[in-house]
DNA sequence: ACTCCCACGTTATAACATAACAAAACGACG
DNA sequence: CGTCGTTTTGTTATGTTATAACGTGGGAGT
């Protein structure tokens, strides 16, 4: 599997700093293209998180944040944090209360989440299926779809050998 | 479609009464058979949520339990609830910090649920689908699923044709 | 220079959740 | 029927996550 496959870039060797500076890059551009600001607080939060393939909470980010000379009272961390979001740079993991850098930044997609509970390594995979039966029983129902989040909690293959 | 069928019963017309005595009473049968205590604090959260279809924080749960008599600091409604969700008779909806009754108690499942975001209903449905795109993607990359959560968040019905 | 908007600073507090330990109720077994 | 171990509850305190509200500053366009 190459390195630019999402679905298990987080659990494999792979050079890490290329991944962060392409990264960074395509977020400077998309903003760009976009009119957004990448303001410093908002490219630290991204760097932050680029630099795990794992959730940060908001709280972790702050301490981050206070470590790099930023102000670190919550809204700081917060306000980037919505913006990143909002913007698709940046995942929420409902089941962690926790943020995780984006694997396909810039792309509309739908994705699903593979947590490893051991090791917290959180995996960012394509959840578009036509098979899947919610699709179906929405339909059935009358219920539109906006967004759907989709966690899964296991192991990794890393871990699954230890456990 | 049946007042059985759970994949919409949260948004259809259907003899509430029936539906939470039917609820308790196979609460009950479950918790005799398995040698659960279902205490009167358990009791009482998994009426009052069965008396929505739709979530409750625990906060929401501890006053209800205030004004019905109870005991009302915070582990109170807490224990109950990690009690119902540990047994199956309550789901946690992870984007609302939330509880809901589970509309298949007893029996083993993988639920996926449609939170209508104007009237903020719940409805349960199965995820179970094999030709999901992260079990293969789980599966390539070693990831061992234990548990999903799907939750996805749009409009049901009757608030699609009101907006 | 004016002003409008967006982002940030700051204080305070809301909302969600658990730790820790003591007391009581329960039930299984002699 | 007692007593011992386990489960549940009472209670206090605190930890963690998130937002409201309002003021300040700085850049873009006119």
């Amino acid at each position: 599997m190459s390195e630019e496959n999402p679905i298990s870039v987080a659990f494999e060797k792979h050079n890490h700093d290329v991944c962060l500076t392409n990264a960074m890059q395509t977020a400077e551009e998309y903003c760009h293209k976009q009119k957004l600001h990448l303001t410093p607080a908002r490219r630290k939060v991204l760097e932050l998180l680029l630099q795990e393939h794992r959730a940060l909470g908001a709280y972790d980010i702050l301490d981050l944040l206070r470590e790099a000379g930023f102000n670190s009272q919550p809204p700081v961390a917060y306000r980037a944090l919505d913006f990143l979001v909002e913007n698709g740079f940046v995942h929420k993991i409902e089941r962690l209360n926790a943020f995780v850098a984006c694997a396909l930044p810039g792309t509309v997609h739908s994705p699903a989440f593979m947590i490893c509970r051991r090791c917290d390594m959180v995996a960012e995979t394509q959840s578009s299926s036509s098979g899947f039966d919610l699709l179906a029983n929405a339909d059935a129902s009358g219920f539109k779809i906006e967004q759907t989040i989709i966690e899964a909690k296991g192991l990794c293959q890393t871990c699954a050998e230890i456990e």
